[in-house]
DNA sequence: CCCCAGGCAGTTA
DNA sequence: TAACTGCCTGGG
């Protein structure tokens, strides 16, 4: 049965921005310009009509709940983009290119699978890889005469052998996301657990447990789906875009993880996840 | 054809 | 602990 809810007057809340400032991979635009995607077992459409959004689609629950707690509609990202600005004028002007960013609640078991399959990877071919799993391990669901596929729980992607995940196109991460399976589906407690932590020194190490995860995914997988928004991911584009920003050293390479993070601690204090979403979108896009 | 793309893991110095 | 290198694959 398909669903409506209405968000008038919203603040902050530009499809664009929120799907593709990197943090997710299962939204694809429509020609209409809205966004349609699957999370869960909800397969929702957002579209901006002048200064509301509508979000349409059928859900595992009311909607208006759903989307409240996937968009983190109660986070007052106009206060936190007013503190933003103020810092310096560089992010000031990266947050009014991606004025409408949010960082979506994700599953954290789809981020880390997720992100696992995004080292070394494009874009497109990690959107393509997701699809794939989801479409052979997941669960079918169709909305407007379209089929789509829920992203596979533990148990169902367990299914999968290394050989099953190679076929999928996922070359040599086939292993660590087969590995990073199993380790989920034989201890049960330990995504609640990751959910409870709170000290964010403890979660990274227990993210770097699993096999596929490093510094940067580990960092994406509390900012995305933590709420961890302190941490700061550092990827090809943060570091180009800190450097030519803030550092200026002539080569890009040669400046450390560290200075990157101390800086951004520095700067940007306990807002730093946030800050480098408005940062990667404008390096990226502008 | 070569090169790279939102890194990780294993090895060496 | 820093530096180095291989890794699947698809697109430019």
């Amino acid at each position: 049965m398909e669903q409506e809810y209405i968000l008038r007057d919203a603040k902050s809340f530009e499809p664009k921005h929120i799907f593709e400032c990197g943090q997710c991979f299962r939204w694809d635009k429509e020609i209409d310009e809205s966004y349609t995607g699957i999370f869960g077992n909800n397969v929702i459409n957002v579209k901006k009509k002048g200064t509301d959004v509508v979000f349409k689609g059928i859900c595992d629950g009311d909607i208006a709940t759903i989307c409240t707690e996937y968009f983190d509609l109660n986070t007052d990202y106009e206060k936190i983009k007013n503190d933003l600005s103020k810092i310096d004028d560089n992010l000031k002007q990266s947050i009014e290119y991606g004025k409408g960013i949010r960082i979506l609640n994700q599953d954290l078991w789809e981020t880390l699978i997720s992100f696992i399959i995004s080292a070394n990877n494009n874009i497109p071919r990690i959107k393509g890889i997701i699809e794939r799993i989801s479409k052979k391990y997941g669960k079918k669901i169709v909305y407007n005469n379209r089929e789509f596929y829920s992203f596979p729980t533990p148990e169902e992607l367990s299914n999968a052998s290394v050989e099953d995940l190679r076929k999928l196109g996922l070359g040599f991460r086939d292993k660590r996301v087969y590995e990073t399976t199993k380790i989920i589906v034989e201890n049960k407690n330990q995504l609640s657990y990751l959910q409870k932590e709170q000290n964010i020194e403890t979660l990274r190490e227990e993210l770097l447990k699993f096999p596929g995860v490093g510094p940067k995914v580990a960092d994406c997988i509390m900012l995305f789906s933590l709420k961890k928004l302190e941490v700061f991911p550092i990827d090809v584009w943060v570091r180009r875009v800190m450097n030519d920003l803030y550092i200026k050293n002539e080569n890009e390479e040669k400046v450390s993880k560290l200075e990157i993070t101390n800086l951004a601690k520095e700067k940007y204090g306990n807002l730093a996840g946030i800050a480098q979403q408005y940062l990667f979108y404008w390096r990226r896009e502008a």
